[in-house]
RNA sequence: GGGGAAGUCGCAUAGUGGCAAUUGCAACAGACUGUAAAUCUGUCCUCUUCGGAGUUCAGUGGUUCGAGUCCACUCUUCCCCA
């Protein structure tokens, strides 16, 4: 059992980006890193063995909160664990429920202590407090957990920020006391991963990217972002929290985003990335591609009988075309589905080889210049 | 040959005197950022300066201030009896 470390290989000559590898007990990833959203204990459509060898994800996410109430935590113990329960042998990390807190406003209400909420299954009344969240991601068994916090929505006012950010790094401070009184059941190394909140102000992204940097985390989150506020002030608030996270650390910036936010933050110095877009957007019948994203419902690509992707080297992408991949779409066939989510985590996983690859070159921010335009030109 | 039922905007439906007309499907677009999402939204007769305007409910004629709705005939479809 040996803690979370991580190597920096290569800096960016013009700019923040690095290339490194985090080492956990499941292995080692690469950064800069996409983590494809498993919430449920299962990235949606897309079979295990398909995100290994075919879109070779590194690093997988499963969500606590969806977790503890379905299937429950007398399950997953008896089970093993998330990575014995669902077969994925890679390293897994773990949301705390902080953003459910976030999505599910309407069913929850803050205090001190935690956050008590209903269940979206069947109206159940919980408590999550710092305390149990460390319990219940101990008994999931992630290789990162993330601390609980509070992200505030995006057009929050600054007093409301505030006191969000200050209630995060109470709760801080309890999830780092439990995490330190408890022990990894399952005989591997549990990273805990603290994130800075403070919304779109700077001042309050400063004091906290301090608090968070101050507690020598084995690596830190940006949270709040992507949730409401203009793109270039995500941009902003990325800039002014890494210029003080220590740069030795991943930086994990969570939920983001488009293919164009990934570039722009991996140039601000940010390591690791999840999102939902790739898998909800797929399944949704929209396909990102080195020219730009397609709806592939529309109707002209009805009889496009070219490849999907032939740049991919994901089997679906060589082996059916756009025509079949409209077909199964507007069938409603499942297939179409598994192909569309395959196939975006493919685009987002190849999109993080090139990038590393660039950095390591020197040749980051040129690349990054002429293909971000690409990105979102419709075919 | 006789008797009965029915024809509504692609398809299927609602509507029985104030209606450009209900709903579903299909179609055509759009949205989706730490997943209550295989979901949601818009358009869906024509034109529009988005205020409206013009043509519609098988066809023709009629009753009425006003007809998808009532009446007559015609056409078409389905069912039953010969």
């Amino acid at each position: 059992m040996n803690n979370l470390t991580f190597d920096i290989l290569a800096h960016d000559p013009k700019s923040s980006a690095r290339v490194g590898v985090l080492h956990t007990d499941h292995g080692d990833i690469p950064t800069p890193i996409f983590m494809p959203v498993g919430t449920a204990g299962s990235v949606k459509a897309v079979h295990q063995h398909e995100l290994r060898d075919e879109i070779d994800a590194k690093i997988i996410l499963g969500n606590t909160y969806h977790l503890y109430l379905r299937p429950g935590m007398e399950i997953l113990r008896a089970a093993g664990g998330l990575h014995r329960f669902n077969g994925w042998e890679r390293p897994l990390l773990t949301d705390s429920g902080g953003f459910q807190v976030f999505s599910l406003a309407e069913n929850r209400k803050i205090t001190d202590e935690g956050c008590t909420f209903r269940s979206h299954i069947d109206g159940s009344k919980h408590l999550f407090t710092p305390e149990n969240v460390m319990d219940i991601q101990r008994v999931i068994g992630a290789d990162i957990i993330m601390a609980f916090d509070e992200c505030a929505p995006g057009e929050s006012d600054h007093r409301y920020a505030k006191r969000a950010m200050e209630l995060t790094h109470r709760w801080l401070d309890r999830c780092i006391s439990r995490f330190e009184q408890t022990e990894p059941l399952y005989g591997h190394h549990q990273a805990l991963f603290p994130i800075v909140q403070g919304c779109k102000y700077a001042d309050l992204r400063r004091i906290s990217a301090e608090y968070i940097a101050s507690k020598n985390p084995e690596g830190c989150a940006i949270g709040g972002l992507a949730v409401g506020e203009p793109t270039e002030t995500m941009y902003d608030m990325i800039e002014v929290v890494n210029a003080i996270l220590p740069a030795d650390r991943p930086r994990y910036l969570m939920g983001v985003g488009t293919p164009a936010n990934l570039l722009e933050s991996i140039e601000r110095g940010v390591d690791m990335f999840d999102c939902v877009m790739p898998t909800r957007n797929g399944r949704n019948g929209l396909l990102f591609t080195s020219h730009g994203t397609i709806n592939i419902k529309n109707k002209k690509w009805e009889s496009c009988f070219d490849p999907i992707d032939p740049e991919s080297n994901a089997l679906c992408d060589r082996a059916y075309t756009l025509a079949y991949l409209h077909h199964l779409i507007r069938a409603e066939e499942i297939l179409g589905l598994q192909i569309c989510s395959i196939h975006n985590l493919a685009f987002y996983l190849r999109l993080m080889d090139e990038a590393r690859k660039h950095i390591a070159d020197g040749t980051f921010t040129d690349w990054k210049s002429r293909i971000i335009p690409e990105l979102s030109i419709r075919l």
